[in-house]
DNA sequence: TCTTTAAAAGGACATTTGTCCCACTTAGAA
DNA sequence: TTCTAAGTGGGACAAATGTCCTTTTAAAGA
């Protein structure tokens, strides 16, 4: 539920050390607003420590959240290969540490260094792999058997997140989550 | 709906022309499986001409559509950059006709054409961006107002595809579907 | 042409989920 | 401390959607 990318991070401390590539250091606060929908940004995140989501906002208001990023995932980062807007805001759920990357830099790496190129290609790939099941598990199945997933993947999930995050997450109301949870807590005993 | 990327498919025709490298053509019958899930292959798909699904099969045999794609869209490409297996099957609803790469070719493509990896970086981005507000967008609106999106986009859709794929599209069941569009005809008289 | 099969349309009912409330708790600000 | 605002939990009802089944239509094969 919660997702990370170790190899990057890793690479990314292997590149600190043996070249002086310019990566920069950045921190949030919880809850603070990173990125927001329909602009543009010339700037890479990838998350050191904390946890943030990507959601998007629609004309009513209501958010709907596509994915907690943890440590390694980057965000920020489909804008390099295109003039378009950012389709996500990004917020911090807790405090968050990150690195950035000037698009110059992150181009950079991606033409001159192979490996690079490669954990970022499989990054994206990722995100596609992910975001496949995650939307059609969540449309055939009911709630309780959605919740039941999270718990699986991330036991801690209803104690670290707001409620109304979970809710967003999958794409349901506060009340049905309730519904849900409290009829789960029922068959648990 | 039916995605397209003439720039990934100009581009190919341009490599075949100036260089030797080694591409295949396939062609497929409307209706024809071409990749199952949680299978391997080693083969990367771009779609000269024709339209194929790409769909998610769950426990229960229900099928989610994730996207149509159309020409100049890629499939199978995912597996070039790990070792994990599909998680979509692909199939042609028309026929189609397709150019074929093996991983090795792929990759050398991207390892030394540095047009070439940026022109599929930027595919991949795009699968991401496209899949984001799609979701959230069916999760929070009636489907009525997905139908209208729909017919936006692809004015024929409702000829072209048989409508179980519609509503599998959609994520919803045929009944549902059926209803929604005798609502929309009366209103539109 | 007739026959068979699959796709499409829709009725009746059950279930799920959302909407609109209100009450209770908690954390932080005054 | 006291007060406010945000988060949480849940009742009652309405609306949307799914399930099951039957009928109709269209298409494909013999």
């Amino acid at each position: 539920m919660i997702r990370t990318n170790n190899e990057l991070l890793e690479y990314i401390h292997s590149i600190q050390k043996r070249s002086s590539v310019s990566i920069g250091n950045m921190a949030f606060k919880a809850k603070e607003l990173i990125l927001e929908q329909d602009r543009r940004y010339n700037t890479v995140y990838v998350i050191k420590k904390g946890i943030a989501k990507c959601f998007i906002t629609d004309e009513n208001g209501k958010e709907f959240i596509q994915e907690f990023l943890g440590e390694g995932m980057e965000f920020g980062e489909l804008e390099v290969f295109s003039e378009k807007y950012t389709i996500c805001s990004v917020s911090a759920v807790s405090k968050l540490e990150v690195f950035t990357f000037s698009h110059g830099v992150f181009n950079h790496l991606l033409e001159t260094d192979s490996r690079f190129n490669q954990i970022i290609m499989n990054a994206l790939a990722d995100k596609i792999r992910y975001k496949a099941p995650r939307h059609s598990y969540q449309h055939s199945y009911p709630i309780e058997d959605n919740l039941i997933r999270l718990k699986e993947s991330f036991p801690e999930f209803i104690d670290v997140l707001p409620k109304k995050d979970i809710a967003n997450y999958i794409g349901i109301t506060a009340r049905s989550l309730n519904r849900a949870l409290k009829e789960l807590q029922e068959k648990w005993k």
